[in-house]
DNA sequence: CGACTTACTGTTTTT
DNA sequence: CAGTAAGTCG
C-alpha cells in the first residue's frame, strides 16, 4: 500500500484497509460503496463524514446523512461526535422519515397542512380506511382494509399521488374503487391535519416539484449527501435524494444488494443495481474483507447467495481461520427441534458462552413460540425482539389521551378513547358526535363540546360526554404547567384507564401496567409533550439493548445489522423458508429475496452456526410433513457437518434442487414418506450432474376431470387448474386447493 | 350498549 | 390451535 500523506489529526483514517480508505477519501462525485456483511460499513460511513468536515470539503451543515432506522442514526451521530466533536450536531443526520418530517413542518402550508400536523401510524391508517371504505361502499371482507392500505402505501412508496396512479393497475382492485378511496383518504388526512409515513416523503416530493425556490434553498445548503442501507430505498426516497442531490452529484450511497430484504415493503433493489448508470461518472468501491465471521460461515454464505442471478457480485473473504463447520441438523418435529436447540444452548452456557452472544433467528414471528415454550420449561433466560413497545394496545390508548390533549383536532385519538374505559358512550353517541362534526365542519372534540349544549343526546350520555370533554379541557390546562410525565400519570389515573388493568384478571394485565409505568419513565427525557409525541410517531424500535444475559429470539428481518457468536437458524423447510407465500406472490424475484434473507441469517454468526429442519410440523393445528429447504441443499458439502435425528433417513440431499423460478417448490415429491426422501437421496448420489434431475410430476400432466391421488386426502377429481394450483373434489375430504406436486395419477 | 358466540384466517414490518 | 372480528342476543 502506498503511504499517503495524511493529517496527523485524522485518527479515523488509521487502520483502514485499501478499499475502505478509498471510499473514505473519495469525497466528491457519485460514489457507491458496496459493503458486504461485516466489512466495516459503519466505520467507513463515519470516517468519511469526519473526513468531509476535517478536510474542509463541506461544513457540517452542508452534509445530509440519511439512515433507515433511528438506531443507525443514533449510532452514527455518536461515532461522528467521537471523531469530530460537537460539530457533528450541525450535520443533517437522521432517518428518511425524521428528516422529511423536519422539512415538511417548515413548508406544511404548501400542501394544505399546518406545521403541527399529526403523524399517523399503521393502526390509525387502517381505522381511517375502514371508515372511508364504508363511504366508498367497498366490501371489507372481499378487500380487507389492511390490504388496501398496503396498496396505497405501495403507491406512496413509488412516489405516486392519487392522480398519478394508472387506471390499469388500480382497475381490478376493489372493483376499481381503490383509486377514489386513495383520493378520499388523502383529502381526509389533510382535513385531519395529519400525514402517514409515506406522506412525509410524498409531500416533500410534490413541494420540491412545484416550488423550485424551496428546492433550490435545500440544494444550496446541502452539498454532500450520504445514504446508509441504500439497497432498502424505495422509489420515493430515491426521487427525494435525486432532487436534493441536484447537479452537484455529491452522493455517496452505502449498501449491499445481497442484503436487500424489504422488497415486499416497497424497497427497490433496482436503485442500487442501477446506481452506476443513474449517476454519471459514478465510482464503485467494494468492501470485501469480512471482519466478523470465520471461513466456513463466510464460504457457505457466499455460495448460497451465488445462486442469485440479480446481483452486482462481491467476493467476501476473511483473514481469520476456517473456524468450525456449520452444523446442519434434521429433527423429527418442531418440539424436537426446540428441545435439542435449547439443550445445545444449555451446554454452551455451561462451557462459558454468554447467553447474550446466542441468537435463534426465525423466518416468521409465530415460530418463536415453540422456542419460548421450551425455554420457559427449562428456565432458560430469553427475550423476544419484535413486539414493538409503542404498538401495544395499552400504550396506544395512553398515547391517544395525550394526543387529544396536545392536539384537539386529532379525531382518531378521540375515537380511540371516547369509550375507553367504558363510559357508556357507544356507537349511538359517537354517531351523534360525527353528525354534529360534519354539520359544523369541526373536529370531533369541538363537536362534542357543542353537542352537550343541546338536547340531542339522552341525559345519561350527555352528562358522561360533558364530563369527558371537561376532563380533556382540564388536562389541557394542566399541560402548560406540569411536566408531561406527571401529566400522563394524572390523566391515566383520573380517566380511569389505569383502573382497567388493575381490575383485569388476565395474566398479562400486570405486564400492561408495567408498560404504562415504562411509558411514563420514557417521557421523562423529553423537553415537551410535543417532542415526545413526535418521537413516538417516528420511533418504533423498543430499544433492543443486548448484554442482558439472555438468548435472543427474533426474526431474520429484525436481525439485520446485528451479530452473535452463535446463531441458530431453525425451520429451514420448503414453504416456511423460503416462504410459500413469497414464492406464490413474487415468483423468482421473491425466491431471490428469500435467499438474501438466508444470506443475512448466515452472516449474523461470528463463530458457530446451526441450521436445522424438521420432518413434520404442526401448522394451524394440523400436523404436516415437511421437506428440507432448497437452501439446505445449496449449502456446500465442504463447509458443513450433517447430523440427522436417530434413524431419520431424510437428509438434506433430499431437499429440492429446482430451477430458481420459484414456480413449484414441491414438484415431484411424494411428501409424507421418509422412504421417498431416502430414495431420492440415493438417486441424487447416483446422478449428481447439474440440472439432470427433472421434476417427476409436471403440471402439464394434469387435465380438468383427471382422477388423482393425494397422500393425505385420498382419491379425487380435478375441478379446476390454475397454474400449478389444483382445485380437487376429494371423495372423502371435500374440496381442497392443492399444489400439483402433492398429487399423482393413480 | 355490551357480553357472548361463531366464523375465519393465518409472513416478514427499519418509519 | 388460537386470536380476532363480526354477528347476535339479552
Amino acid at each position: 500500500m502506498i503511504e499517503v500523506a495524511k493529517t496527523p489529526s485524522s485518527p479515523w483514517l488509521d487502520g483502514l484497509n485499501p478499499a475502505q480508505s478509498e471510499a473514505v477519501r473519495t469525497l466528491d462525485g457519485p460514489l457507491l460503496v458496496l459493503s458486504g456483511a461485516g466489512t466495516g460499513k459503519t466505520r467507513v460511513l463515519t470516517a468519511r463524514l469526519a473526513e468531509l468536515v476535517a478536510s474542509g470539503t463541506a461544513k457540517p451543515w452542508n452534509i445530509l446523512a440519511v439512515t433507515f432506522t433511528n438506531k443507525a442514526a443514533r449510532e452514527m451521530k455518536m461515532r461522528v461526535t467521537g471523531l469530530v466533536g460537537p460539530m457533528a450536531e450541525q450535520v443533517w443526520l437522521g432517518t428518511f422519515h425524521a428528516l422529511a418530517a423536519k422539512m415538511l413542518r417548515r413548508h406544511a402550508d404548501l400542501v394544505g397542512l399546518r406545521s403541527d400536523f399529526t403523524i399517523l401510524d399503521t393502526d390509525d391508517q387502517i381505522r381511517l380506511l375502514k371508515q372511508l371504505m364504508e363511504v366508498e361502499d367497498i366490501d371489507p371482507k372481499r378487500w380487507p382494509a389492511r390490504m388496501l392500505g398496503g396498496v396505497i402505501q405501495r403507491w406512496k412508496d413509488r412516489g405516486l399521488p392519487p392522480e398519478k396512479v394508472g387506471l390499469a393497475e388500480a382497475g381490478d382492485i376493489a372493483n376499481g374503487r381503490v383509486r377514489s378511496l386513495y383520493e378520499r383518504y388523502q383529502m381526509r388526512l389533510i382535513a385531519l391535519n395529519a400525514v402517514d409515513f409515506g406522506d412525509l416523503l410524498l409531500h416533500m416530493l410534490s413541494i420540491f416539484t412545484a416550488h423550485a425556490d424551496v428546492l433550490a434553498e435545500y440544494q444550496n445548503r446541502i452539498t454532500h449527501i450520504m445514504v446508509d442501507e441504500y439497497q432498502d430505498t424505495n422509489v420515493a426516497q430515491y426521487l427525494w435524494l435525486r432532487l436534493l442531490t441536484g447537479n452537484r452529484n455529491n452522493l455517496c450511497c452505502v449498501g449491499d444488494d445481497d442484503q436487500s430484504i424489504y422488497g415486499w415493503r416497497g424497497a427497490e433493489v433496482g436503485n442500487i443495481l442501477r446506481f452506476e448508470s443513474d449517476f454519471n461518472g459514478a465510482k464503485t468501491v467494494r468492501l470485501e474483507e469480512n471482519y466478523r465471521s470465520t471461513g466456513h460461515i463466510l464460504a457457505a454464505a457466499s455460495k448460497i447467495i451465488a445462486h442469485n442471478e440479480t446481483r452486482l457480485g462481491k467476493t467476501l473473504f476473511t483473514l481469520a481461520g476456517d473456524g468450525e463447520k456449520l452444523r446442519v441438523n434434521g429433527y423429527w418435529d418442531g418440539p424436537d427441534e426446540a428441545r435439542n436447540i435449547a439443550s445445545q444452548i444449555e451446554t454452551m452456557m455451561k462451557n462459558g458462552v454468554h447467553l447474550s452472544q446466542i441468537a435463534v433467528l426465525v423466518r416468521a414471528g409465530f415460530q418463536t413460540r415453540e422456542f419460548e415454550e421450551r425455554f420457559i420449561a427449562i428456565g432458560l433466560p430469553y427475550r423476544v425482539v419484535g413486539v414493538r413497545f409503542y404498538e401495544r394496545a395499552e400504550i396506544r390508548d395512553a398515547v391517544a389521551y395525550l394526543r387529544l390533549i396536545a392536539q384537539p383536532s386529532d379525531d382518531l385519538a378521540f375515537e380511540r378513547i371516547i369509550n375507553t374505559p367504558k363510559r357508556g358512550l357507544g356507537t349511538a353517541s359517537l354517531q351523534a358526535v360525527h353528525i354534529q362534526a360534519r354539520a359544523s365542519d369541526k373536529p370531533l372534540l369541538a363537536a362534542a363540546i357543542d353537542l352537550v349544549q343541546t338536547e340531542e343526546l339522552r341525559p345519561a350520555a350527555r352528562n358522561t360526554l360533558q364530563s369527558f370533554v371537561q376532563d380533556i379541557k382540564r388536562w389541557r390546562d394542566l399541560a402548560s404547567t406540569l411536566h408531561q410525565a406527571d401529566l400522563a400519570k394524572i390523566v391515566l389515573d383520573e380517566s380511569g384507564y389505569t383502573k382497567i388493568w388493575q381490575l383485569d384478571k388476565s395474566p398479562d394485565a400486570e405486564g400492561r401496567l408495567e408498560n404504562l409505568t415504562e411509558l411514563m419513565n420514557a417521557m421523562q427525557d423529553f423537553d415537551s409533550l410535543q417532542g415526545f409525541l413526535e418521537h413516538i410517531a417516528l420511533v418504533t424500535d423498543g430499544d433492543a439493548d443486548p448484554e442482558h444475559g439472555e438468548v435472543t429470539l427474533m426474526t431474520l428481518h429484525a436481525a439485520k445489522g446485528l451479530e452473535f457468536d452463535v446463531v441458530f437458524l431453525p425451520g429451514w423447510e420448503e414453504g416456511i423458508f423460503p416462504s410459500q407465500r413469497t414464492m406464490d406472490e413474487n415468483g423468482a424475484v421473491g425466491l431471490e429475496e428469500e435467499r438474501r434473507l438466508a444470506y443475512v441469517g448466515i452472516t449474523r454468526a461470528r463463530r458457530n452456526l446451526f441450521i436445522s429442519f424438521a420432518n413434520s410440523r404442526r401448522i394451524h393445528g394440523q400436523w404436516q410433513s415437511s421437506i428440507p429447504s432448497r437452501f439446505v441443499q445449496e449449502l456446500p458439502d465442504e463447509n458443513i457437518t450433517e447430523d440427522l435425528a436417530q434413524g431419520m433417513g431424510f437428509g438434506r440431499v433430499s431437499a429440492p434442487r429446482l430451477g430458481d423460478d420459484g414456480s413449484n417448490g414441491f414438484a415431484g415429491y411424494a411428501v409424507g414418506g421418509y422412504g421417498a426422501g431416502w430414495r431420492r437421496m440415493q438417486a441424487r448420489r447416483a446422478e449428481p450432474a447439474e440440472g439432470s434431475w427433472e421434476p417427476a410430476n409436471n403440471k402439464t400432466e394434469f387435465c380438468t376431470g383427471d382422477r388423482v391421488f393425494h397422500q393425505k386426502f385420498g382419491m379425487g377429481n380435478i375441478l379446476t387448474i390454475d397454474g400449478d394450483k389444483l382445485l380437487i373434489a376429494f371423495d372423502k375430504a371435500g374440496h381442497k386447493k392443492v399444489v400439483s406436486g402433492f398429487v399423482s395419477k393413480p
